[in-house]
DNA sequence: TATGAATGAGCCTTCATTCAT
DNA sequence: CATGAATGAAGGCTCATTCAT
């Protein structure tokens, strides 16, 4: 008996997430994914459950390896606004090289598809960053807001403008990305 | 020889603003938005040459009134200052008074669905909003960045925020939304 | 009170024969008929009960200009031998000069849309004809057979030819049609 | 893995000409076509991409299986005459036999829906027999004409009387069938 | 495990016909 | 008489999922 296969799975992972991105979830069908990822439709449900199933695997999936992205070069003796430097370029390094997968969260971030646990999963992966913000607020770096406000000022106006860069609307060129920086800089801290 | 009925028209709007901001275009079938309307499925195609098209015009409808709402009780005698307040503010209202119909454009703002020209027309409606920002730049009140950077820095935040709310993830109270225009304020000015 | 008006039921006509035999029957709807009218839909249901009756009164109609043709030219002074010329020149010349009504009765020849009834009535029209064969068999003109087996070795090969001229598959030229002619005499005269 | 039924396959072919003989292609639902064949709707697209496509492909069936008959009982060592004689009978036979089949591809000799390339490839199948015509024409039995001329006169009048004969409206007896061959020969040969 | 065949349910759309003016 | 609006019914086709191998 062959075990499960590593490879027909992130096939079908990688299918999916591009399929999805370009059409929506609705208009990309099982058979669509199968064939895009070399295997029969039927072959889908020997690794997931249902469509759906599938779709929440597959964020679950994404939402993890973008948490891992963002927290590369972090380390302890950095300092807060070190720290939140490297996490901001790396979220929008993620988001230019990523665009795919990028967009393929957004999709579902405002969708009642992807269901509630599943969200809150993906939410979770990112919360060892927390304690970055957690310090800057002890250490009077950062406002003393709450960590919504927090997560919507830094990281907002990076999502808006990587989505219009994406769709070409923008050029997100060094001086535009440095001036971003500082805006954002000069919004969360005292 | 029958008149075409408006009602029946707003109607059709209305059914197919909530259940498609509920369950997703594609999850919505023409016959439950007839019947939500009230109407004969058939009769969605009087008013509309198809699925698509409805949408289109759905949208176009929805962020026409979204930019009639932000110009609520703008007029030239205001400051730079005191109009970008009553905008944000306005925003912030009608994000949270009609967020059936702010989740409905949302979530076509990163699809494909509804075509290119249809998201022009819409940003169109909010054109005349755009010359406080240049009497701003002049003023030397704001930062002297672009549009799209002043976009992203003034009004993503608040999306986002709004967007919480919605789900109940936030309660934005008084002293919330006074902070948060605080922040946006401080971000945005010299 | 206006009275029916005759020029509209000849449009209904006209646009009812062309664009059934371009699309067929079921593909042509009664809104793309009286688009092509130049009236409403509704009004075709004044002078006509339904679909079926349109076409069958459609069918009839032709069937009558049909007939009223072949008889052209026709004489009692006339040889058997020169009215079954002139009635096969007719026919053939019918058929070339208006191919798209001729193309509309064959799409019914063999069809169950066009009521028994209809056929009958339209084979009716030709009745006169049929005196000058049995005038013909009374002068030992033409082979002693029976009136179908006339008619079909007299006029199927000129209507077999006709559709091939008319998709353009055979050119028929003067020589051809003298020789088709002939071959037609040598198959019915004794 | 279950393999294709050609069972399956036959069943929807016997279906489909049998429905659309009676009632016409329009008329006759995929659906119907499926109850009929005993398969479930959706089998017929795994067999046929679309209705068009399967009526071609039935129509191309029929028209092998009809020119496979005409063949019947040919042979090298035969005169023309005897050629001759021994197709027109099968083609006789064949659309006496099989009027069902015959109707079916009448109803489409003068129609758009089964597109041209169809047409071509059924009248392909008949070319084997075009060699004798050819012979006849060399040996000086036939008149010389053409190929379309020829067909006309030999195969239309057979034809013709055939609808009549399945239509109910002649009997066709053996003394009624010499004769019928009889004024065939007379109109072709020298 | 892997797969192509098979399917019932459902969707978008069209249409012949009627309604109301 | 004339008409554009309105509609219930039906059709072609797709799809997520299961079957049988």
């Amino acid at each position: 008996m062959r075990r499960r296969d590593g490879k027909k799975e992130q096939a079908i992972f990688d299918a999916a997430i591009r399929l999805i991105t370009a059409n929506g979830f609705a208009d990309t069908s099982m058979s669509k994914i199968a064939k895009a990822a070399g295997v029969s439709p039927a072959t889908i449900y020997v690794y997931f459950e249902n469509k759906e199933d599938m779709l929440n695997k597959t964020y679950s999936h994404v939402k993890r390896e973008m948490a891992s992205a963002l927290a590369n070069g972090l380390s302890p003796e950095l300092s807060v606004a070190e720290a939140f430097k490297v996490i901001w370029y790396n979220f929008f390094n993620y988001t230019l090289d990523n665009s795919v997968k990028f967009s393929f969260t957004e999709q579902f971030a405002n969708s009642p598809i992807v269901d509630r646990v599943r969200k809150e999963e993906g939410m979770s992966y990112f919360l060892p960053l927390l304690a970055w913000f957690e310090r800057g607020i002890r250490e009077k770096v950062f406002r003393n807001i709450s960590m919504e406000l927090f997560a919507a000022f830094a990281f907002a106006p990076v999502m808006a403008l990587a989505k219009q860069h994406n769709c070409g609307e923008v050029v997100l060129d060094e001086k535009t990305l440095k001036t971003a920086f500082d805006v954002t800089w000069s919004a969360i801290t005292r």
